[in-house]
DNA sequence: ATATATCGACTACATTTGTAATCATAGGTT
DNA sequence: AACCTATGATTACAAATGTAGTCGATATAT
């Protein structure tokens, strides 16, 4: 288990890229830049600049379509997502979730369907484990 | 409200510095750097410079103390974990907190502890909100 | 007093990141 | 067939970042 490549380290703007290639795929890279460009301003050649150092990274794999390339995730958002959360809880809060979530409730960011989420969550977590 | 400066934008290794200082100041930079190399091994010329950076970016302050300097945070450590929180949340959840728990909780990160903290968490929110 | 260790200031420098421009070429256009 | 154009490859380049080294002044030790 966890065999990945040593740190992939995407950077902010690779980030945004692979986050539209997430969304569906496989994909060229005009389209991706089509949907970057629903929010932002970036020149083509910056996001083709991007894809291929997300290729290079081994985010993105890609299949030759005539003379085009269709790009794909080689890894999934989910699986993204929990590394980083787990980074992330473990260097602000010390890898404990509660805290983090207060300090997100004393935001006020907390909503009531959040709660009603969370509820779920811990009710199935409880089901789960005994 | 948020009046911060626009972005400090603390990197790695200047958080890392930072970290430390939260702990407990005002401090010196020598125990600054004794603090750190508990885990790490920095050189005290390094740790001299991300103290220089971070008070350019105005995340320190100091005081001269003689010859030295006396440093202390300028950011509380809870305002900019509830601000890279939302951040955080923001951009890999959609700003749902409860996907983000239920991530941590599917990798098995979740424990006894830490759902007894969520649910204290939750009666107090309701508590709070009608 | 003099030598030495320390401290902050300033400088250094390779790498990474953000943001493209140029170049060669395969495909479509006339 | 000749030309233009979109595409991937390669190159560019300033700013940020990680990781120190040098310099001048001040404490400290002898």
């Amino acid at each position: 288990m966890n065999n990945l490549p040593p740190k992939p380290d995407i950077t902010d703007t690779e980030f945004e890229v692979l986050d539209v290639i997430w969304d569906d795929y496989p994909v060229t890279s005009s389209e991706v830049v089509q949907r970057l460009n629903q929010d932002k301003q970036w020149h083509d050649k910056t996001v083709k600049t991007l894809l291929g150092r997300l290729v290079k990274k081994q985010v993105l794999g890609f299949e030759k379509q005539q003379r085009q390339y269709l790009y794909h995730p080689l890894i999934a958002r989910e699986d993204y997502n929990k590394k980083e959360t787990t980074n992330f809880v473990s260097r602000l809060f010390n890898g404990k979730i509660a805290p983090m979530v207060a300090g997100f409730a004393n935001n006020n960011a907390l909503s009531k369907q959040d709660v009603k989420e969370l509820k779920a969550l811990i009710d199935q977590w409880e089901k789960d484990n005994d």
